[in-house]
RNA sequence: GCGCUCGUAGCUCAGUUGGAUAGAGCAACGGCCUUCUAAGCCGUGGGUCGCAGGUUCGAGUCCUGCCGAGCGCGCCA
């Protein structure tokens, strides 16, 4: 509808640069919005406002003339000249009544588009560590990166979403180790566990698998393990010791005692076990990924090597005290960095720029990479990387989303402070179910921190919005059970036949919402911006409600019922539609 | 110290890329169930858009400087 309106305007002003015989060159793209006021019109566009500028006249004047330029349209009622130079379109009621029978045509697809024409977009989101399970943290990452790859999937973008395995890395050797010594501990060696190591039940588990499925072949001498480490620091840091060296001595001891194949071996299961556990979690969450991209395979195939090269060739890195460094800094980075330490391993930096530069040579027209906010310093030397590797850094997006804090009783309540250990999305979608969760952790613009009142996530009650619009899809179901109840059929067939009949005020701010629901998914997809569609759903919601609330659907005026159940079969689908793109379930009855 | 993000009603947040009189939801107060689910609806009150300048027809939105909050600033991942 909008579209409709901007080409009116287009053709507005090619008569007009005929009549002036002016050159057409430069004409900006009309801005045409939805106004704020009902008394402003549907739509309304600042245009006048803009060429006033260059046509040194004034907005008034210029808006006039556009407007008895216009061409005449059975969409439009009449147009208004208001305010500093607005021009106000008022859409002809049949206009609206027009979005009833799209909505019950097109059914699922209704506010789906091929705007993206197939091209290619990667998202990349959660990528944890696998180090243990996913806490509420990577829960808001995993919504926001679901719902922001589905909406540019219904917009007609070829998405990808991708998770990064972190599967090499020594995060990842110091979990082998906490599990080979929880598994020393279970064979009833005396074991000081490092203040370093992962601590929690999860380690255990993994042991105890190694030594239900293994016995004792995998038992070394604690005393042997523990002999000649450097000391480790106490858990709040102090006692002078090093625990980075400590936790260092102890892998290396592992890999000693154990060998090169036990050790692979208790590093797998710590690896598998946890990513299978991820894998799972967020199955059932309702994410689901393209493709699980292995770290270790980019260093095995050498990209880590090749994209080094690359920087090299281009003349950006320098060695600098053993190491190797690339200057990023002339790329807009603080400072510079290294990519190959003193002791020749490639650092977790030299590894991401070759899965950007990876990404980027898969062919993928945007990528966008989903971010804890904590991480927001990488951004600028992924790019300056990039950039220096003579690729386009404009292909890559990074949102970056804000931590979520948990409330309970108006208390924070994300952080066990004894153990230092988050709540796991585990938890939490036990504690609140999938659709709350989902629907919470994408309330907000992902800029902002999110605070996440379980009391209110878990209440049955109008105060819950994710109730709120699930009863209104509830509640049109009712509805329509009552018509079966009574006998009254229900024609879901696209027709317009006595929808002219739908004149309340109610009815027409439904239809005028209902009508705006593509609009927001473009936006929603187009600015990455979830929230949008959870905020239009709860109009909607509000919509359905107060039209209940003010008129009986299920007449005796046949004419009028049937109209009426139409809408409300357009409002059921929309919902259902909308729901279904933030990944909440629409319940039949609550 | 430097960088990024944020600052809008008592609270939680929107604000359509610079537009018209800044909006919701909670909370507070007052109403509405013999009628399709009251898990709902209607009404009332509530604002120096952190502060100070600047840009222009027009600023919550853009620029500068302060103030405040969070997060970063490793040859860690």
């Amino acid at each position: 509808m909008k579209q409709a309106i901007i080409d009116l305007i287009r053709v507005a002003l090619t008569r007009l640069d005929e009549a002036s015989a002016t050159s057409s060159a430069g004409h900006p793209e009309p801005q045409v919005e939805r106004t704020r006021d009902a008394t402003h019109g549907d739509f309304a566009t600042n245009l006048a406002m803009i060429l006033a500028k260059t046509h040194r006249s004034k907005p008034r004047e210029v808006a006039e003339r556009l407007v008895a330029a216009l061409p005449a349209s059975p969409l439009i009622a009449r147009v208004e000249i208001a305010g500093p130079g607005f021009i106000n379109f008022f859409l002809a009621e049949d206009a609206y009544r027009q979005v009833i029978p799209e909505i019950l045509r097109a059914g699922p697809d209704y506010g789906r588009s091929d705007q993206g024409q197939g091209r290619r977009v990667q998202v990349e989101f959660v990528s944890a560590n696998p180090t243990g399970p996913l806490h509420v943290g990577h829960g808001r990452g995993a919504a926001y990166g679901a719902v922001v790859a589905d909406l540019l999937e219904a917009v007609g973008f070829d998405v990808h979403r991708e998770y990064y395995v972190n599967d090499a890395g020594r995060q990842m050797d110091i979990l082998a180790a906490s599990i080979w010594l929880r598994y020393l501990e279970l064979c009833g060696e005396e074991v000081a566990f490092p203040s370093n190591g992962y601590r929690g039940d999860y380690v255990w588990d993994i042991a105890a698998t190694l030594h239900r499925e293994h016995g004792e072949a995998y038992r070394a001498d604690a005393a042997e393990v523990f002999a000649g480490l450097p000391p480790d620091a106490g858990p709040d840091g102090q006692d002078g010791g090093d625990k980075e060296a400590h936790i260092d001595g102890l892998i290396t001891a592992a890999k000693r005692l154990l060998g090169d194949n036990r050790y692979r071996y208790v590093f797998e299961l710590g690896l598998n076990t946890i990513l299978d556990d991820i894998r799972e979690d967020l199955a059932q969450f309702g994410v689901t990924y393209q493709e699980w991209y292995s770290e270790r395979t980019l260093a095995e195939s050498g990209a880590v090597n090749r994209a080094v090269e690359r920087l090299r060739e281009a003349g950006h890195l320098y060695e600098q005290s053993g190491a190797l460094w690339f200057r990023s800094s002339a790329f807009g980075d603080a400072k510079d960095r290294v990519v190959v330490r003193e002791n020749g391993q490639s650092t977790y930096f030299a590894s991401d720029i070759a899965y950007h530069l990876d990404k980027l040579e898969r062919g993928f027209e945007r990528v966008i990479d989903i971010w804890g906010a904590d991480h927001h310093g990488y951004v600028p030397r992924v790019k300056a990387a990039l950039s220096a590797m003579g690729e386009d850094a404009g292909r890559l997006d990074v949102l970056l989303v804000q931590f979520a804090i948990l409330y309970r009783g108006g208390e924070k309540a994300q952080m066990s402070t004894r153990s230092g250990e988050f709540v796991t999305l585990r938890q939490l979608r036990k504690e609140v179910g999938r659709d709350a969760a989902r629907f919470f952790y994408v309330m907000r613009r992902c800029e902002q921190h999110l605070d996440f009142d379980l009391d209110l996530a878990k209440s049955e009650s109008s105060d819950n919005p994710v109730y709120y619009v699930q009863y209104a899809h509830a509640r049109v179901c009712s509805v329509l059970r009552q018509a079966a109840e009574r006998g009254i059929a229900v024609d879901p067939s696209p027709g317009t036949r006595h929808l002219e009949r739908l004149t309340e005020t109610h009815e027409m701010a439904l239809q005028r919402t209902l009508a705006r629901y593509p609009e927001v998914v473009e936006a929603a997809a187009l600015k990455a911006e979830p929230h949008q569609l959870t905020q239009y759903l709860r109009e909607l919601a509000n919509d359905l409600h107060t039209y209940y609330n003010a008129h009986p659907f299920l007449v005796e005026d046949i004419d009028l019922r049937d109209a009426r159940i139409k809408l409300i079969l357009a409002v059921r689908e929309v919902l259902r539609n909308g729901l279904g793109l933030l990944g909440v379930s629409a319940p039949e009855s609550m």
